[in-house]
DNA sequence: GCAATAAGTGAACACTAGTTCATCAATTTC
DNA sequence: GAAATTGATGAACTAGTGTTCACTTATTGC
């Protein structure tokens, strides 16, 4: 029970602390907002995190983690062909960089400079690895000529940028849902890198 | 002659709080470190700037005028064809944000919230136009017949998005040079957005 | 029920921030 | 060259920061 009781605490903190830092940012958000949000004394807080920075640590570290989880079942090749792989992680990313609603998120490349060396390695390592597996998925579609010759890497960074960068411009009360923004994403996407037909043979 | 050395001082101020705005971020950075950076004493800087604000408003408006200023040519459709303007939209974007070596550059939609609401509305203004100046180029281009169905705003977004992201992953050591991004990413967006030939007939 | 542990408090500390102001030095103006 | 304006200084001020610590209150295990 005394575990459940810490780590309740833990989330709520967390919880409180993504909402301010995405708000106001790191450094404007002062550990007296964020135990005040939470309903106690700033003091408090020290029961549970040894910094202010631990907490922003774990908040990143929450996001990258959902971020990463919901794609990283697509590294590997087996299975569907590049083109249905690509249309997973991009559905994927943006349900969860824009489709969960359970308060605004941080981007999780904006504040990491905040971070101690240690722990921004950390974050980092997590960040090459979404950016491993999409480079993945575009190497096997040109092995199998789906895809054109194409710069993998620069080409990763070009829609890895797309995705992330919606949550600078999208708005729950815009024109498109989040299964169309995906879509037309991918179709954009796909266009682009798809080999011609005058390629291909 | 008391007017230039008024905006001399002026301008090693706002030069030299650019790069420490991007080194360590505006909160990071204090009016001290700025005045150090100048050679001279904190208070100093007041004798040129009402507050450390009106600072970070001059920096990001030299910024995104830059920005603008290299494209602004490019909103009305008299003389070269869309494919062409999109060609130069994109290569004088990348010249400036990270072609010119002056020294490193802020992302123009990172700080922003740190300005006043006053401030804050002229920069996004700014922003408004470099996106009206995308739009009409894509719109042209539909009206055309170069470029397909696409949705112009959101198009627009994803190019801007993959233009702008290039701060966060460009290094000058980097494989390849600002030129070869450009023409890349020109071809990937064309390749992505450009009337199939059956559509066209 | 009692001892042991955890949760929570409030005052205080050391520090840094942006900004002001009286004062001194330099430059310009006539 | 005197007067007036501008440039530059250093000390001080207020306000807020993250963090600590002795302490009280609540919860748990036996």
């Amino acid at each position: 029970m005394c575990a459940n009781r810490r780590s309740y605490r833990k989330d709520m903190i967390i919880e409180q602390a993504r909402i301010l830092f995405w708000q106001k940012g790191y450094d404007r958000t002062s550990v007296r907002a964020i135990a005040k949000a939470c309903g106690f004394e700033p003091s408090n807080i020290y029961n549970y995190f040894p910094s202010k920075e631990e907490v922003l640590y774990e908040v990143l570290r929450e996001e990258v983690d959902r971020l990463i989880g919901s794609v990283k079942h697509l590294e590997s090749n087996t299975g569907s062909n590049p083109t249905e792989r690509l249309r997973t992680l991009i559905h994927n990313s943006l349900n969860v960089l824009i489709g969960t609603r359970l308060g605004p998120r941080l981007p999780f490349d904006m504040e990491i400079r905040h971070l101690s060396p240690k722990h921004r390695d950390k974050v980092i390592e997590l960040r090459d690895k979404y950016d491993r597996i999409v480079r993945n998925i575009l190497l096997d579609g040109k092995i199998t000529g789906d895809f054109a010759e194409i710069d993998v890497a620069f080409t990763g960074f070009c829609l890895a940028s797309m995705i992330l960068r919606t949550r600078v411009w999208y708005s729950p009360e815009g024109r498109l849902s989040v299964f169309e923004i995906a879509d037309s994403m991918l179709e954009l996407f796909i266009r682009g890198i798809s080999a011609r037909k005058q390629d291909n043979i």
